[in-house]
DNA sequence: AGCACA
C-alpha cells in the first residue's frame, strides 16, 4: 500500500491510498451519516517525522495573511451544523474537556508563550475512532500548526479536537482550507461548518453540537424572570438564522428578533412562558456560536415581553 | 455590560 503526504488540499482519510477531497464526492448531511458508520480496518496515512514547518514559522514568519480581519467562512446554504439538535433530547454531557496543554506525541513545537488572541480552533464532528495522528496530519502542514489535541468520549460516536496554531492568520487560513474537506472518506464524514475560534485558557464545556463558555463566568440575571429573552455578546457577523438554529432547539421558543442596525449585534427570542425560557438560559448561557468571535452569548431575561403593549407587560 | 417591537 502507498501512502502520500497529506497537503492542506487534499486532508484526511485515504482510501487505497489515493489522497481524495471533498469536491470528489457531494455528502449527505453528517448527523445521517453517523448513523450509517461502522468500523472496519482502513488506510490511515503513516505518521512521519515531525514537521518543521510550524516551528520554523514561529521564528520567521511571513506577513500576515489577508484573511486576518475576515471572519470565518459562511455555512454553506441549506446546511446548518446546530440543526442535528433541533428537536431532539438532549444528550448527557460528555466528561468537560481537559486543559489546552498535553503530552500528546501530535505536538509540532514547544508551546508557546501566552498571547491573547484567539489561535485556536474547535473542531466538532469528527467520528467517534478518529485518532489523534488523523488530527495531527489534517493540519502539520499548514503554516503556523502548533498541536492538535483530540478528545475523544469513550463509546461516543463523536470526537472533538483543539488545534492550536501560533497566531489568529494561520489559524483562520488552516479553518477555511479544511472547511469542508472529507475527513473519512468510507463515512464521509466531512468537517464543514465545525469550526470556531475559541479563546485559550478559558474554561469550556462541550454539550452536544454546543460549546460552552464556563456559564458561572457570566453575570446572574438582574431582571424579573421574563419569556422574552435578550441576547448580547454576539459576533459582528452573527445572523438571525444561526440564532433560529440555535434558540428552536430549545422548548416553547417562539421567535427570534435581532438587532444589528448600531454597533454590536443583540437579540430578543420570545418563549412561550418563562419556565421555556428559563431552562433555555440555563443551557444556552456562554454558548460560542461559529460566529463568536472568542466570547460565548450572553442571555438574561428581557426589560419587557415581545409584542406587548406597556399596559400588559406583566404577561 | 448593550433592551426593540407593539
Amino acid at each position: 500500500m502507498q501512502f502520500s503526504p497529506p497537503t492542506p488540499n487534499s486532508v484526511g482519510r485515504t482510501s487505497g491510498g489515493i489522497l481524495q477531497t471533498a469536491s470528489a464526492f457531494p455528502s449527505p448531511p453528517r448527523h445521517r451519516l453517523l448513523l450509517l458508520r461502522r468500523r472496519r480496518p482502513r488506510a490511515r496515512a503513516l505518521l512521519s517525522s515531525p514537521p518543521r514547518m510550524a516551528a520554523s514559522y514561529y521564528n520567521n514568519p511571513p506577513p500576515p495573511h489577508s484573511s486576518y480581519a475576515a471572519p470565518p467562512p459562511p455555512p454553506p446554504p441549506g446546511t446548518s451544523p446546530y440543526a442535528s439538535y433541533r428537536h431532539h433530547a438532549y444528550p448527557p454531557h460528555p466528561p468537560p474537556p481537559p486543559a489546552y496543554v498535553g503530552a500528546y506525541y501530535d505536538h509540532a513545537a514547544e508551546p508557546l508563550p501566552p498571547r491573547d488572541e484567539l489561535r485556536t480552533l474547535f473542531i466538532a464532528g469528527l467520528p467517534g475512532d478518529a485518532k489523534a495522528r488523523e488530527v495531527y496530519n489534517l493540519f502539520r502542514d499548514f503554516p503556523g500548526y502548533v498541536s492538535s489535541h483530540l478528545r475523544t468520549s469513550g463509546k461516543s460516536s463523536q470526537a472533538y479536537a483543539f488545534a492550536v496554531f501560533a497566531d489568529q492568520p494561520s489559524a483562520l487560513a488552516a479553518m477555511s482550507a479544511t472547511n469542508g474537506r472529507i475527513f473519512d472518506l468510507e463515512n464521509n464524514c466531512t468537517l464543514h461548518m465545525m469550526f470556531r475560534l475559541i479563546p485559550l485558557r478559558k474554561k469550556l464545556e462541550i454539550r452536544g453540537d454546543f460549546l460552552i463558555q464556563d456559564p458561572s463566568a457570566f453575570a446572574p440575571q438582574n431582571n424579573p424572570p421574563c419569556p422574552t429573552l435578550f441576547v448580547a455578546n454576539l459576533g459582528p457577523t452573527c445572523s438571525e438564522q444561526e440564532l433560529i438554529d440555535v434558540f428552536s432547539s430549545c422548548a416553547g421558543f417562539i421567535k427570534v428578533k435581532m438587532q444589528n442596525k448600531f454597533g454590536a449585534p443583540v437579540a430578543f427570542v420570545d418563549f412561550k412562558d418563562m419556565d421555556s425560557s428559563t431552562e433555555a438560559i440555563n443551557r444556552l448561557q456562554g454558548v460560542i456560536l461559529y460566529s463568536s468571535t472568542g466570547e460565548g452569548m450572553r442571555l438574561e431575561y428581557a426589560k419587557s415581553r415581545m409584542g406587548l403593549r406597556k399596559q400588559d407587560k406583566r404577561q
